[in-house]
This record gives C-alpha cells, sequence and structure tokens, in this order.
DNA sequence: TGACGTCTGTGCGCTGGCGAACATAGCCTG
DNA sequence: CAGGCTATGTTCGCCAGCGCACAGACGTCA
C-alpha cells in the first residue's frame, strides 16, 4: 500500500494523529464486503486510504438506495461520534482498497481524549448531512441522466482513478433505478463520447463534459467538502 | 403559554436545565416564518415548546422538499453542535406556537460547559440524520397516499392536537408533489373516514386507521425517537 | 348580501420510469 | 474452441404522477 492517507486523519495535529495510527489496524476493503447494517451494533470504525465505500438506506422490502459515498476524504462510523453504538445505514464497500480500522471501544476512548479528532468528525458530519438531504432532493427532482453523471463523477473522484470495474446492475441498483435506466442514460453518454465502458469496465473520457451532464448537485457536494473539511 | 416545555431541555440535569433557560428568550412561532434559509448564518438556535418547524432542503431552482419536521421533540440550529455556524436547510414554520430562542454566541458557551447537553443533541442529531436517510428512500418508494398518511401523523403528533389549519398546497410543497396528487391522496383517506377537511381546517377521525394507511417510515421514525430521546 | 379570494374537485393529454421478457455479445473456463 | 455465464441492448405494455386548465364551493368582509 503507497503512503496515502485518510484525509480526517491528516488534518488533525501531529500527537492526536500518531496516538490514533497507534490503535489502527490496516485492513483491505473487498469489493461488495459489508461493513455495517442498519439497526447492528457497530464494532469498528473505517478510515478509507484507498478505495470506497456507499452509504445505503433500507426500508421495508425495498432493494435500497444510495444517499451517501466515503472515501479518503470520510469515514464509515461516525455514529460513534455521536455517542450512538447502532449503524442507521448500510455500508457497502463499492470501490476495493484498504482503509484504518479501529474497535468500537479503543476509538471511543480516544475520541473522549482528543478535542481535535472531535472537532474533524463535527465537520464531517456537517458535510454528511447535507449529503443526505440533498439525495433526497435529488433523487426526487432529477432525472436519471444527471443523476448518473454525477454518480460517477464522485466514483471516479474516490477512486483516483479514470477507469473502474462497475456494472450498469450495481449502478441501478444505487440509484434505485431499473438496470434499463441505466443502460439507456450511460448508452447516451456513451455516444457524446463523455463514457465508454465495455463488460463492467468503465472509462471517463471526458471529464467535464461530464461535469456539464451532472446534475448541480455534484457541483454543491464539492464544495460542501472543500469548504469544510480542508 | 402553558407549562409545556420542550424535550430536549427537560432531559437536561436540573442545573445545566436552569442555564440554558436563563439565557432563553420566549418568542413566538408564527405561521410560515423563515427560521433559518440554506447557506446563510445562524443567529439563533430554536427550541418550540409548541408548534413545529419543517426542514426543507432546497436545489436549484425546484420547489424544496420537506426532509424532517422539528416540534417539542427537538430543535433547530443543531448544526452549531457540530462546530457549524452556517445552515443547511430552510426551516419553516408550519405550525404556529411558541419557542425557546438563543443567540448563536449565548448557545455555544452554553454548550462548551454543558456535557449533558452535547449529549443529549448528538443523540437527537443521530435521530435527524436517521430521519434524512428515510426520506429519500421514503420519497423514492412510496406513493403518495401512504406518504400523506404519514406526514398527517407527524403533523399531528407535533401539532398536539386531532384539528389543524393546512392547505393541500402547502402538503404538496412538503411532499414534492402536486396539489392534485394530494386532492386525490387526501379524498381517499376522507372517503374511508379516517381524516375530514374543510377549507383548510383538517381534522384526524381515525387515528389508528390513519396508522395503518402511512408507510413504515412513520413507524420507524417514531421508535428512533422512543429508543434514543427517553 | 354580494363579491372576491381562497380552497378543493375534475378532466384532459403527456411522459419518465416501471416490470417483464428476450436477444446479443463479450469473457472465462474447461 | 465450445459452452456457460455475465454484461449490455432492445422492445412492449403499463401506470403514477406531471402540467395545465377550468369549475365549483366555501368564507370573509365590505
Amino acid at each position: 500500500m503507497a503512503t496515502v492517507e485518510n484525509h480526517l486523519i491528516e488534518l488533525l495535529p501531529r500527537k492526536d494523529r500518531l496516538r490514533l495510527l497507534a490503535i489502527c489496524e490496516p485492513v483491505e476493503l473487498v469489493l461488495a464486503e459489508v461493513l455495517s447494517q442498519p439497526g447492528k451494533p457497530t464494532h469498528h470504525v473505517y478510515f478509507p486510504t484507498n478505495g470506497f465505500i456507499s452509504l445505503v438506506a433500507l426500508i421495508d422490502g425495498h432493494p435500497g438506495l444510495e444517499v451517501g459515498m466515503v472515501g479518503r476524504e470520510g469515514m464509515v462510523g461516525v455514529e460513534l461520534a455521536l455517542g450512538v453504538v447502532t449503524a442507521p445505514l448500510r455500508s457497502l464497500v463499492q470501490g476495493p482498497g484498504a482503509a484504518w480500522r479501529i474497535g468500537t471501544t479503543a476509538f471511543r476512548s480516544e475520541l473522549a481524549r482528543s478535542t481535535a479528532l472531535q472537532r474533524s468528525l463535527s465537520r464531517y458530519l456537517y458535510v454528511l448531512m447535507a449529503q443526505l438531504a440533498a439525495s433526497a432532493a435529488c433523487q426526487r427532482f432529477h432525472q436519471i441522466g444527471p443523476r448518473l453523471a454525477r454518480w460517477l463523477l464522485m466514483t471516479q473522484d474516490r477512486a483516483h482513478a479514470d477507469s473502474f470495474r462497475i456494472t450498469h446492475e450495481f449502478i441501478a441498483y444505487m440509484l434505485g433505478v431499473r438496470r434499463v435506466g441505466v443502460t439507456t442514460a450511460a448508452g447516451a453518454l456513451q455516444r457524446n463520447g463523455l463514457i465508454e465502458y465495455h463488460h463492467g469496465n468503465l472509462t471517463v473520457l471526458n471529464r467535464s463534459g461530464l461535469e456539464a451532464a451532472a446534475c448541480g448537485c455534484y457541483a454543491t457536494d464539492r464544495q460542501a467538502y472543500t469548504t469544510l473539511l480542508d
């Protein structure tokens, strides 16, 4: 693993950072692994350094809907920062990679010690809340095409690569639409030369074009991260 | 005003509660008043004792979508608990009543002093986050009828009355649908004897029937409040 | 009591996305 | 290199909700 780190950890002052890293263990993030399940106790928190995770809301018997994404800029298990040890959402590894992992008790005691960590996580929570609220509205008002473009951009940002493995089926699940809907929208993006894909391999060809095709939620979201977490 | 209080305040130990109340001023919540606007600085926090507030997400030029509701069980301005002084959502008074109000600086310094208050607000934030995530999914998977029933129940809970003033037009805005859609769904509920309304006056006739007609999100939400905030 | 504004009801035609089913086309493995 | 699996493409009927427009019904206040 390269010397890439997690932004939340990097933001900490040296002392707190070292103390936190001392209780971290490196783990691999395996594609399709489930890191948390709604209503179940949180055993570990994860700070991705590579790869990324989708936060999925589940209700009734319905398939699920992505309401947030976590990459190097965030963490899984923020509920601990709120003093709650029950996960609210399903966390699903969507881009394989690696993360720092900490057990619940160790993390809580470190959190009690480090006000810098509390501060970092609070900021992050705010951004996440904004993302959740925006998800609901985006979901309601925007059509598949722009939402797909946004999703691809967010994924690309977190994958740190122009190319990644992903199927229409999976995207459909994340966006809460039919696979056919994705096929159609992706076909349009491909015809316009913005992306290209073959059998689960997707490549972004024209990033700024994709940004133009995406709904405003992408820009809003990105702005929130830079203003609050830098 | 009766001796009704705000649950978050009531949960505090006597000492902290008195200190907080000392810096509170009572204000009236006027129907349609806007207490916060996304992106604008938070000047005050509000602890409703009566009446209630809708949290509305705004994107682009779109009309807006309710993603949360705040009554006696919550507060407006939680972002301060996260160290952020910018409101993420529009807060709109939807049921007139009264609230305790505190200026931002006073509130922040009290927050720094009272760990009990921090604890309360953290819990509340968690519930709110769950509500935001659920909103997105509910929005996506449930039809107008059940969503309307849910909304009426949530409103009734916060209005503390079987009857309240509300128009189809306004409900439509909250649910992010057409007014006509509400008229149709409300008509069905009325035909089934669950509710009754005339010219902006709505009365819940059969609460348990309404619960049966509502989507599961109502029960889920309610459960979250009772387990975490009692 | 009459007139106006607000609230509710109803009727169009339209469309984005749904569900299901089937057709091709790459990849992988034996 | 054949057969099977996975990923993508296409089609068809359907429906919830949309946008628009207009008609009644109720309340209020001059």
